[in-house]
DNA sequence: AAAGAAAATGAACATTGTTCATTTTTCCAA
DNA sequence: TTGGAAAAATGAACAATGTTCATTTTCTTT
C-alpha cells in the first residue's frame, strides 16, 4: 500500500507541476513576442528574435506552436480578452446611448495605443488563417465583442432610438465606423492626405458621431 | 551638314524608341504583377513569379523597380486612378447629396470586387513605406479621391444639409464608415463573428447609412 | 545509479527579396 | 560590314526568415 501510494503521488505531483511548467513557457513565450510585436512591429520581428529575447532556442518555441500563425492568433485572442475586458466595464453606465458612446471611445483609445495588437485582431489575415487551418470557423472572442455591442444597440432601440433601423446592419455599421478611422489613422491613410488637421482627426469625426448618435 | 544630320534623327529616333520600350516593358511587369495579386494574392505572389510570367529573368524586374515596395506602390497608384475614374463619373449626378450616396455604393463596390487591389489601396504599409524610402511625404492620389469626397459634401452643406457639422471631420468619418465596412468584409472577419446574414452584411449596413443620410 | 521519458537544441532546408559581376544585345561610326 | 562601346538582361550568390527533425540534454522514476 505504502509502496504504491508514494511513488504515484510523486509522479502524479511532478506531472501537474511539468504541465504548470509547461504552460508558464508558453505564456512567456507570448510575453515576449507580444514585447517585441510592439516594440518593433510584427512584420519586424522574428521567431528568433523572440527565442533569443527569452533565452531559449529557435527549436523549443516550435515544441509550443506549431507556426507563426498560432502565436499570432494567441495573442490576437489576448488582445480581444484585453479590449472585451474594457467593454464590459462600461456596463456600469447604465444609460445604453451613453454606454455605447463610452463603448466607441475606448475601442478608438485601444487601437490608437495599441496599434500592433490592433492590426492583429482586425486587420491581419494570420490568426483568420490559424483558425482556418485547424479547421475551426468560429472566432469566439469576436462573437463576444460584437455581443456587447449588439446588446447595448438593443437597449437602445428599447430605450426608443434608432427607429426604422434594423439591429444587426445598424450594429456593424457603427462598428465599421469606428473600425474604419483606426485602420485608416493606423495604416497611416490619413497622414500625406491633404486631410487638414489629421493629428486630431479621428477624435474631430468621433465627435461628429456622436452629433449624429444623439439625433438617432 | 547633311551628314550631321543623317545620324543625329537615326540617334534621337531609337532614343525614343528606346524610352517607349522601357516604358512598356515596365507596364508589362506592372500588369503581371497585378494579375497574380489578384489571382493568388499579394502575400503569395513573389518576384520570381512575376518574372518567370512574363519570360524575363529576376534580375530585369529589378532594373525597372527597385524594389518589391515600388510594384506595390505603383499598383497602389494604378488603383486610385481606376476608382478616382469611376467616382468622377459621378460628377454627372447633380444632386451632391445623390452623388455622395452613390459614391458609397461605388467605393463599396470596388473594395468588394477588387480586394487585393483594396488592401494594397488602403491597408497594406508597403506603398506608404515605398513614399517614406523615396522621402516624398504627399500621397497625391489620396489628395484627390478625398477632394472628390470635400467637394460634393460641402455642395451637401452649401444645398442646407449637415447642419452643426464640420466639413473635414465628417467627411472622414463617411469615408472611414465605408472603409471600415469592407476592411472588415475582406478580412473576413464577417465571417465567423456570429453576424446573422454575413454574406449580405456590407450591403445591409450601406442601406442604414443611407437612412441616415436622408435626415442630415 | 541507470534506464526511460520528456524537453530542448541548433544544424540544415526551402523560400524569399535583393545585389552585382558577367554576359548578351543593341547601336553607332568608321 | 564590322568593331567596340553603351545599354539591357541575366542568374548565380547572399542574407534573412519560417520551419523541420535527428540528436543531445535534462528530468523522473525505480
Amino acid at each position: 500500500m505504502f509502496i504504491f501510494f508514494v511513488p504515484e503521488t510523486n509522479y502524479m505531483g511532478s506531472k501537474e507541476r511539468k504541465t504548470r511548467e509547461k504552460e508558464e513557457l508558453k505564456a512567456l513565450i507570448l510575453k515576449a513576442a507580444r514585447k517585441l510585436f510592439v516594440e518593433k512591429g510584427i512584420g519586424q520581428t522574428t521567431i528568433r528574435n523572440i527565442a533569443d529575447s527569452i533565452d531559449y532556442s529557435i527549436g523549443t518555441v516550435y515544441v509550443y506552436f506549431r507556426d507563426k500563425n498560432e502565436i499570432l492568433h494567441a495573442l490576437h485572442t489576448q488582445g480581444f480578452v484585453d479590449l472585451g475586458g474594457q467593454l464590459k466595464v462600461l456596463f456600469n453606465v447604465t444609460d445604453p446611448m451613453e454606454r455605447l458612446k463610452a463603448m466607441g471611445k475606448v475601442y478608438i483609445n485601444y487601437g490608437l495605443d495599441y496599434p500592433e495588437m490592433y492590426d492583429l485582431m482586425f486587420t491581419l489575415k494570420a490568426p483568420i488563417e490559424f483558425l482556418e487551418a485547424i479547421q475551426k470557423d468560429e472566432w469566439d472572442e469576436g462573437k463576444a465583442s460584437f455581443d456587447v455591442l449588439r446588446t447595448t444597440a438593443k437597449q437602445c432601440m428599447d430605450a426608443g432610438h434608432f427607429k426604422g433601423h434594423k439591429l444587426e446592419p445598424l450594429c456593424f455599421l457603427i462598428w465599421s465606423c469606428m473600425h474604419g478611422m483606426c485602420s485608416l489613422q493606423i495604416g497611416s491613410r490619413t497622414q500625406n492626405a491633404n486631410i487638414k488637421n489629421a493629428e486630431n482627426i479621428v477624435a474631430d469625426a468621433y465627435d461628429e458621431f456622436l452629433k449624429i448618435l444623439n439625433i438617432l
